[in-house]
DNA sequence: CCAGACGTTGTT
DNA sequence: GTCTGG
DNA sequence: CCAGACGTTGTT
DNA sequence: GTCTGG
């Protein structure tokens, strides 16, 4: 599966191979840390590219991981909705509605598994041979309740603006990675981004289809010798480097 | 009819 | 063992 | 996903 | 919101 993954690469580079509109606003990089992270969790805010209306623009958009349906009476449901299944998530209620029309990319370019031997784990880290940059096929969701788990009291009723979330598609391991675990991200292939993200594209059959590993995918494995720790704690800076 | 779930992975 | 926070 | 906490009362 | 179980 994908419960913890890198995006080194910078956010210009980024734009440039996933084709998505960034304006370099110094706003923007000091509302939101977008220097390299080694160790992105659950619950954090992940870079992700999406198309909101049909024929729009790509945008990049920062969603918190762990999705949260429109019907959820609170948050509580994201810590079992980081990933999604491939092969069910067309038909589930807590990812079908996303599904047809809230696909996106999440954009990475490493991620972990932990091999464990009796009461030892220890991390690996999945890259892309060559270390560029991938786009794993995600979901996202648009959530307008009021139980939110970080409460700053709005006080006055004002209205909060919506909490915008993501899940990341899992597909069965291909044969390096199941070296490690079961179950792997699903990695899209780079002539296969315009169709998964047109949100008019309602050809099941095909999304299906874009979801499962594609042939050809060159992936290596190493073991990280620093350990990762908890992102909480230790910051982002607890991977040994290249 | 209402109440309650709605998700994932891995491990024993 | 199990829950929470990141 | 992993790491870390997991409890109380009263006193400074 | 919508489906399942009782």
């Amino acid at each position: 599966m994908c419960g913890r993954y890198t995006l080194r690469t910078p956010l210009t580079v980024l734009a440039g191979q996933f084709e998505f509109e960034f304006l370099d606003q110094p706003d923007f990089h000091s509302q939101h840390d977008l220097g390299p992270r080694f160790n992105i969790a659950p619950t954090q805010d992940v870079a992700a590219v999406r198309v909101v209306e049909p024929g729009g623009p790509r945008q990049l958009a920062l969603l918190h991981w762990g999705l949260i349906p429109s019907w959820a009476k609170d948050t509580k449901i994201a810590s079992g909705t980081i990933n999604a299944r491939g092969d069910t998530v067309a038909t589930k209620p807590a990812f079908r509605a996303a599904f047809k029309r809230r696909r996106c990319l999440i954009l990475a370019d490493g991620y972990y598994e932990w091999l464990r031997s009796g009461k030892t784990k220890l991390p690996y880290l999945y890259e892309i041979k060559g270390g560029q940059p991938f786009a794993m096929a995600g979901l996202w969701e648009s959530w307008h309740g009021e139980k939110r788990h970080d409460s700053r009291s709005a006080s006055q009723g004002e209205s909060e603006s919506p909490l915008e979330s993501c899940t990341i598609i899992t597909t069965e391991a291909n044969p390096l990675a199941s070296q490690i675990h079961d179950r792997m991200p699903v990695i899209l292939h780079p002539s296969d981004y315009r169709a998964w993200l047109d949100p008019a594209n309602q050809d099941v059959a095909e999304l299906a289809r874009l979801i499962t590993t594609y042939e050809g995918l060159d992936l290596t494995v190493r073991p990280v010798n620093t350990y990762v720790n908890n992102a909480r704690n230790q910051g982002d800076k607890c991977i040994a480097p290249p």
